[in-house]
DNA sequence: CTGTTAGCGCATTCAG
DNA sequence: CTGAATGCGCTAACAG
């Protein structure tokens, strides 16, 4: 069917591997038959059969990536600086969703490996992440991103999450605000238990008593951020601001607020994480943290490709990115 | 390094054939030696190793997918629906983004067919699509998302894109709009000139004669948007309406509307396609054109993987949905 | 400069 | 029921 390196040497009547020498521009051989080759080559609309160049080199040259769920914006601008990178230097991306499921996580890792990709970018959805040492304790190239695992020395690009929400909380406490809720990203992620201390120690710093019943962890669809915030507002005693796991979560808020017409930011002042694309369009544009999404996929995908390749500097790349409080007109 | 069949073999003093067979469960072999077998790989943490089974095989039991920017929350519904489907059934995905770039599809394409991908699932980028063509021609699996290629009779899954339009222009034309500007998508596109015919079918309907200067193309991005609404806004004889290629590019549009300090649907009226995630919650929720994004992406694939796999019911299958106008408060 | 040999890891003949 | 041999397409090592 397809035509191999055989085919072209045969039809250039020289050897299978000087086919190879020709196309790889490698070894030695002389210009004559090289163009030959090549001419033939073209001819035949020949394309090389990288299961097989893999098999012996090793190298697959495609990286696989992880993300919670690519329909969220943010995992969105992740994925696409992370794709542009690898493919500006000759890689591809296998894309998994893991739901943020902890067994569909270690089974695509699995899978991944299988494949015999070169290199992972994982967005790990538990902060204990067995799954995740072992890659390190066999030494398997991957970098973490947006969040890290507990105790483990390994790489990854994040973000202060605990300083962003910090900010994002004590605007709100600034703004007069006492009773704010909190819709948690879940408590097994790193980025929501940090989202979640930054929190807390906005509201300790003010003097402002913990309410555990403020706090709705889990957080991670749409529809997640409107349940968790027609519960907030069905309290007795409900909070007048509340801070959002993400931008994306945000969107479901915003839906129960509007379901029980409420004004942003006078009945219900709103605080989101992320900074994505719709985010100053909403209704009322959106007070946020911004991450740089581009350089943080950017960067994870070029410490991971260095070591893959054996160029890294050395050391472990740990990238902690400051956020920055985008203040708009929600709070 | 990674633990082989062999070493299996070796370790459970059978042959490496034997170690095969009890590995995929296929052939005569006893219980016995099966879960010895089975039991010693455990042991080892033998994982297969796709190149090798994939070079004999044939099968890679990965699906490249071309999109033009998966951050636009339409192509990302669909890539998710691809990605769930696709694992459903056993496959991975390779992404790549266009850009809307022919000559990066090109190259896309030959690349996956380099990494032996055993079906592509393309949004192509050009109407005219030599490659796409190419692919027909040597019959390789593939089908066409959102677009069609100019009288090729392939499979695809797309959806109306004229009567959409139409449908989107017609209502601002009964709110009573006669100067309505269309924020098109690139021509070389199907679902770009399609739409425009939408939009022209519904002006010359209602005897509105049609106005070159109101139509600027090429519009993908969100920058793209809020400069074309720009350009729109200072024109003299201005539109007191717009129609734009995608709720995305709708984002950039609202930016120039909302720079200009002018109120939708007061000022200008909007309406926009897709009926993303956000739409419903921007400043002014958008009208827009609803279209099953998950059973796009599931049909597509389920239609790729069948034909992969030979179960294909036969004939070519060109699915057109229906879409549907969602009118909110922008017109 | 070029051809021959061998092997990457696995699955599929075919013998036994 | 199991083992030995063969080959998928390509590259690397060694001859010539």
């Amino acid at each position: 069917l397809r035509v191999t390196i055989k085919d072209i040497a045969k039809k250039a009547d020289v050897s299978a591997n000087t086919v190879s020498r020709a196309l790889n521009d490698r070894g030695e051989i002389s210009e004559e038959t090289k163009q030959k080759v090549l001419r033939i080559a073209k001819e035949l609309g020949y394309i090389p059969n990288s299961l097989a160049r893999g098999l012996v080199s090793r190298r697959t040259k495609t990286i696989g990536v992880t993300v919670g769920d690519n329909r969220n914006p943010y995992f969105a601008g992740i994925v696409k600086a992370i794709e542009d990178a690898a493919r500006e230097r000759g890689y591809n991306i296998i894309l998994c969703n893991t739901d943020e499921d902890y067994d569909k996580e270690k089974e695509i890792i699995r899978l991944l490996r299988e494949k015999m990709v070169d290199g992972l970018l994982i967005t790990p959805v538990d902060r204990k992440g067995e799954d995740i040492r072992e890659l390190r304790r066999i030494n398997f190239p991957f970098v973490l991103i947006s969040r890290y695992i507990d105790g483990l020395k390994t790489d990854y690009v994040v973000n202060d999450n605990v300083t962003g929400a910090y900010l994002a909380v004590k605007c709100l406490i600034e703004k007069g605000h006492r009773r704010i809720g909190h819709i948690a990203g879940p408590s097994p992620i790193s980025a929501g238990t940090d989202r979640f201390k930054g929190y807390e120690k906005a509201l300790d710093e003010s003097g402002i008593e913990y309410d555990e019943s403020l706090v709705i962890w889990n957080n991670v669809k749409i529809e997640d951020g409107q349940r968790s915030m027609e519960e907030l507002l069905k309290m007795d005693d409900r909070p007048t601001a509340a801070f959002t796991f993400s931008d994306y979560v945000a969107l479901g808020a915003l839906r129960a607020i509007h379901d029980a017409k409420l004004k942003i930011p006078d009945d219900i002042a709103l605080v989101g994480y992320d900074d994505v694309e719709f985010s100053p369009f909403l209704e009322v544009p959106l007070t946020t943290v911004h991450q740089p999404r581009v350089r943080i996929g950017e960067m994870a995908t070029e410490i991971l490709i260095d070591k893959i390749e054996g160029k890294s500097s050395g050391g472990t790349h740990q990238v902690i990115l400051q956020p920055e409080l985008v203040i708009r007109s929600s709070c």
